[in-house]
DNA sequence: GTCTATAACTCGATAGAC
DNA sequence: GTCTATCGAGTTATAGAC
């Protein structure tokens, strides 16, 4: 693979490939090599700065968790009205995951495998909880300002959408017969798409 | 003459061992020893059997595709209208799902990691095709039946509600705070919430 | 810090007895 | 058909020169 940052420093370099590796095979399915050349570096010195395989994964997946989790709290912790945050976060959350196709199933799959302890190498110490817009849904369904819908079903529905189409990109274009340069354009309209979608669905 | 089966032939054991472990770990993940370990077999038997690693993968594989795709394709390709084949689709693939919850992240994982030559092993000969229901759905819209929306975010929006809660119910159950039997209640109410919540937002 | 060489180990695959 | 023993390729990890 073509490198361009060669003055980044070692450990960024190999950051930046292990992160790509990683994503794209998965730990087990990862090589060392692979890490080392893509970082366009010596496979030593993967061992020197991580001291193994196992603690270089732990620093990306901890770090992806971190990028994708909090900021969907973030956004649905502010004081906004329903359907603005529902435009914010299907919005705000496409934006993430277009810069980082790969991030949804890298950090579906690897928690599918992990045997017991990932809460907390996944979350740090506070998992995400989502009870905040669960009982603002319920309270607007309460009041009759949106149509009865199930809470959990909403939130389901929402994060569905916005993330489905990344991890199944693949089987996607070939169902839909499309290329990258249209899949890449359908998800820049998502942005609005889903929003628009779920209103409709449920505005009176 | 024939002979006495044991309780399950060593093959069909193998077979069964071989969909467990590959499901849960994935090609890369898996060992032929677990796979062993599973089946109550010797090692050397699954290449008694089934010749490598790879060959025993195949068959699990293409059994897991045929599972999903061929269902979902009989499914569009029905003369119905279109709000029946909606709600005939998500109720049909939901219980597809339930019964195999593991299924879709398996073959999507997988997918995103084959190098070039996929379509053939996954599908056989012919691909899967949406193109009979974007029509259909573009039809409505332009006869005003509908209101106006893209065809392929529909299709995308299906069927992300129909398979995501799967991928994700790991992470779903942490975030919503639920456990086995809330899921799997909430997969049985999605066979007819699905359906409901897409026909009442493209409705007029 | 970086590299070469290689040790230590894992795992798929096979040989050969029964 | 089934098992034990083992080979050989591929990988992680380390030793040691510079």
């Amino acid at each position: 693979m073509v490198k361009v940052k060669k003055e980044a420093g070692a450990e960024q370099r190999i950051l930046e490939a292990a992160k790509k590796v990683f994503m794209q095979k998965g730990l087990a399915g990862a090589r060392m090599q692979d890490i080392a050349d893509e970082a366009g570096i010596n496979k030593a010195m993967l061992h020197y700065y991580f001291r193994s395989k196992d603690k270089l994964f732990e620093v990306i997946f901890k770090e992806a968790a971190s990028n994708l989790f909090p900021k969907m709290v973030a956004i649905i912790s502010e004081d906004i009205s329903l359907f603005d945050k529902i435009r914010k976060f299907t919005k705000e959350y496409l934006e993430i995951v277009i810069e980082n196709p790969y991030l949804p199933l890298f950090v579906l799959n690897e928690i599918n495998k992990q045997p017991v302890n990932f809460h907390a190498k996944m979350f740090g110490a506070k998992p995400p909880d989502f009870s905040l817009l669960v009982k603002q849904i319920d309270s607007e369904v309460k009041k009759g300002i949106i149509k009865p819908i199930s809470p959990v079903h909403l939130v389901m529905n929402m994060m569905s959408m916005c993330v489905f189409p990344f991890i199944s990109k693949p089987m996607l274009q070939i169902v839909m017969h499309m290329d990258d340069l249209q899949f890449r354009y359908l998800m820049e309209q998502r942005k609005t798409e889903i929003a628009n979608f779920i209103i409709d669905s449920i505005k009176k």
